[in-house]
DNA sequence: GGAGAATTTACAAAAAGCTTACATCCACAT
DNA sequence: ATGTGGATGTAAGCTTTTTGTAAATTCTCC
């Protein structure tokens, strides 16, 4: 499909036998080089210490879980590539919404093609630079900027373009104060400095506090810095 | 993703000695790349590593079934053309109802001639690229593409053509919002940005709804995901 | 030529976005 | 402390965009 003069390695993290030798044939098809780990504890060895360009990790291991994993790669490495792999279980819910802090997650099962296709995103995105990922961990919020949704304790809330266009950019630029004049000229699309008297960036800003935090008088993501403009923390 | 080979393989798992040597020779005169395997976990393990354009899978074999082995492939691939080769039992009901999950099925004894029919248009369907299954399962309701009908607690339900794909399409990108645009493109064959102004997918999604919902006017299945486009909620 | 299907038209309803208006907060000078 | 002015928060209403759907029209396949 894409040729790979400097072959990419891929670590794939999977105890199911024959998933895992399914994902290593199918990966290395495709042109990447590819190891793999069978339990929690030796996925996070062969993570730390090798240098992948993507982990494929599963979330039910024996050892150490996918989310603990992720965690402690992420610890580490805030950079690494990592798309989780998903059963499709009863309690969707609970899965759906732990299953972020990953740069993208595949339900299985899923399509050859369709991991491929994701695989190829995640790739693209880490090497341009930090692109917007699709799904954005605030802590007491996961968001899935694809589907417009997020998930908060169970609740799922439905966000607008807006907003998620609005949130992209914030996260892009986490911690950082970003100033109104920039959110009108990169979000909205406006001139700066256009003289335009507008309180739409605040009005956005209101309509997300009630959406994702907790107290929204009393911000913990989304916060004003006076003069200057919002900030959004990521992680607690 | 990258036919590196012009002849089919495919993968023949079948206990019966005469049977399998059979259907390879047929095969292989059809001009097809035959493997075979004679028990259920050998099927399963060449399934996963080799690839194959289609797997004829015996229901009663050796060790683990049909059915298992179908789901654990589907684990990995969701879109592995498979075709089951079934008995014709007594309640073929249950049959029916389990033999969703793959593309097709023949019932033995079978003719030589429909089973290469068959596989010819499975094979044709997964090669156009947009391989409809020939059945979606949405949970609540059942449906045959071929048929142009669905089940849904004992009613059978007529769908037209248009319907039928456009479901289809929904279902091969499940949970994920798809716009207008690509619906007209994918579905219609509308070049995008036509600049064309239509609400024929509108009125189509609304016909689907009243088919497949409960309560049309309360969506389960077909959400409307304003910005966006429409989402297929598949719900085992 | 007719029946059912697909599409367009036309309008209603809903949701999102934006502006206005005013309340409130904060830093700082007094 | 206290007043002050600029910055921020937000309710209410208006505008625009998007979506839902009935009805009329066109298309298509026997």
């Amino acid at each position: 499909m894409v040729a790979v003069d400097k072959r990419i390695r891929i670590l794939v993290v999977e105890d199911e036998e024959a998933i895992r030798a399914g994902l290593l044939d199918v990966l290395v098809f495709h042109g990447y080089d590819v190891d793999s780990a069978a339990t929690g504890p030796e996925g996070l060895d062969k993570a730390l210490t090798g240098r992948f360009g993507l982990i494929l990790l599963d979330i039910m291991l024996p050892g150490m879980d996918g989310y603990e994993i992720c965690d402690r790669i992420r610890a580490v490495d805030r950079q690494q590539p990592i798309i989780m792999l998903t059963a499709k279980t009863a309690d969707e819910d609970i899965v759906q919404g732990l299953q972020l802090g990953a740069d993208d997650y595949v339900q299985k099962p899923f399509s050859i093609q369709q991991l491929v296709l994701r695989i190829e995103a995640v790739l693209r995105r880490s090497q341009v630079g930090r692109d917007q990922a699709r799904l954005l961990d605030l802590g007491n919020i996961q968001i899935d900027t694809e589907n417009l949704s997020g998930q908060a304790g169970g609740d799922e809330i439905q966000f607008t373009r807006r907003e998620i266009e609005l949130l992209s950019y914030l996260a892009q630029h986490a911690d950082r104060p970003v100033s109104r004049d920039e959110l009108l000229l990169e979000v909205w699309g406006y001139a700066r400095n256009s003289g335009i008297e507008t309180r739409t960036v605040d009005i956005h800003i209101a309509k997300l506090r009630r959406k994702i935090e907790v107290d929204p008088k009393q911000p913990a993501n989304l916060i004003t810095v006076r003069g200057a403009g919002y900030r959004l923390v990521t992680r607690d």
